[in-house]
DNA sequence: TGACAACATGTCGTCAGGCGACATATCGTT
DNA sequence: AACGATATGTCGCCTGACGACATGTTGTCA
């Protein structure tokens, strides 16, 4: 079941806030949304449809996105509110995290050219 | 086993990143670790031991950390090149990212004030 | 017109990884 | 003496990611 997924400021898996990040601005269908992945990550993150559709129907049951069938009878999924606050949050707590990491030594910022 | 970890530019898991980044300037023993994670996410994060020796397993396997016992008794980790590597490109795609979310309407960050 | 790639939606089984629970032991404080 | 914090570790369960498979449509090119 859903149990208290929106409850906590958990961290969203990685597939997920890119799924989240890729309906941000415009709903899409299925597929799209693999391209739509692909793209924002320059080819480096591939979800299978399987990693896919199981988002899908998550975020479906949870309420953070919402479906419908359009005229040419794809079904496309846009965010919901909850779904936009969940991205949000977790877009704060990756800027956080980053922040951290860039923060020491080790991980600084190469000289920007 | 280690397989073919640090050929790809695989996005890590959020609990390993942050025990690298925890590890970046210092090396530190398991519960400092635990600790130093809860610390960097302002107590949101709080890994289990049991969650936490199986990625400091895996890190020791693949390379990324080493460690060492202290006077004290202490195991101690610390970082590797490799480690250091892999949470640098980590941190660059988390950067890319948040960019990618911050881009778009529905997510751009609120007014700085 | 036949073939093939891209588009499009979905299921299933496997496997890795995260997590809570448990097991121990030491140390400092009250 | 008791208790909580420090400290290290194992075990089993469950969720979630993923590759493989299944199926059908649309577009394009020889």
């Amino acid at each position: 079941m859903a149990r208290d997924r929106q409850d906590r400021p958990a961290p969203l898996t990685s597939a997920v806030f890119h799924v989240l990040v890729a309906l941000a601005d415009e709903e899409r269908h299925g597929y799209a949304l693999l391209k739509a992945v692909e793209a924002q990550t320059d080819g480096t993150v591939r979800l299978s449809t399987g990693t896919l559709y199981g988002i899908i129907n998550r975020l479906l049951a949870d309420g953070a996105i919402a479906d419908r069938t359009a005229r040419d009878g794809k079904r496309v999924y846009r965010l919901t509110p909850l779904g936009r606050e969940m991205a949000r949050a977790e877009a704060d707590r990756l800027e956080a995290v980053v922040a951290a990491a860039r923060a020491t030594r080790a991980l600084a910022r190469r000289s920007p050219a």
